[in-house]
DNA sequence: TTAGATGCAAATAGTTTGCATTTGT
DNA sequence: ACAAATGCAAACTATTTGCATCTAA
């Protein structure tokens, strides 16, 4: 994993916020989904946690980590429900598995040199990106092949 | 515009589906948009253009273009409700402006490489990717240039 | 002709709000 | 101590579904 429980915790007091239960806990469900889930999942885990934490809350709080960057919201796919997706300081990014939602990360990604171009391009002052990719993984692959199912 | 209204009818007869008379609606409604729109403002566009459209017909409708990539919802600001963002034929990736949510549509990426590379490391079989950067517009960087808001 | 698309209205799912209470600093 | 955050439950909004009917190919 990228960036470690306490480096959120981190970036959280950083912004200025407090440091409460129910963002501890939240913080841990997202990097317990590996970066990328639903608010429903994320409500469930939440939930399954602690109980006691009410729906509301969970909204706040995405809402907050997605306003002081430590989430981004993004639509996958066909589903009208944002996934959020962990935004860590530094580069790190995603291969979804679109039949098994398998997540794989990686942060090899060459897009400093786009950016760069993009910037002077388009006259704007670029702060971060999100770069996913989807298909198959390697299991997926596997039994795809062996139904003959291409 | 990028793409003519009938080239856009072109793709969805391509795509294998009927040429309906919602559906050209939609078509119509999406492109005067200027190609971003709310499904409730769509709604809207669709249902002042012909008042016997259903919103469910609009749903479906959605779905379907975002099935076959005439479309992309994506996560703008903090509004709960995607926004539709046209996807012309080819790559097509954005530049979201995170104080005014202006979106810029640009479309060279070099993640050939990158995916032909992550295919053969991971074992996987990928079909596609988003790429979103995001950061200040042209306009925004003036204004938080001359307020020395940095 | 017929599979696929539609409209309607009711059912769901997802998200937000107000307010009294609790908690982190 | 006190502003900020929370839980609850109700209010809302957006999206989906079932089914009879219609339509493009």
């Amino acid at each position: 994993m990228a960036e470690s429980h306490s480096g959120l915790r981190a970036r959280l007091k950083r912004s200025g916020h407090k440091l409460t239960h129910a963002r501890i806990i939240v913080l841990a469900a997202l990097e317990a989904s590996g970066g990328h889930i639903t608010s429903t999942e994320l409500l469930e885990r939440v939930q399954a946690a602690d109980s006691g934490i009410g729906r509301a809350t969970i909204f706040r709080t995405l809402d907050l980590f997605t306003r002081i960057g430590i989430v981004r919201p993004t639509y996958i796919g066909t589903s009208t429900t944002p996934t959020y997706v962990l935004m860590p300081e530094g580069h790190h990014h995603h291969v979804i598995c679109t039949n098994c939602n398998l997540v794989i990360e990686f942060d090899e990604c060459d897009l400093d040199d786009l950016a760069t171009r993009l910037e002077a391009q388009l006259n704007v002052q670029l702060s971060g990106h999100l770069l996913e990719f989807y298909g198959l993984c390697a299991d997926c692959c596997a039994i795809s092949a062996e139904q003959g199912d291409d």
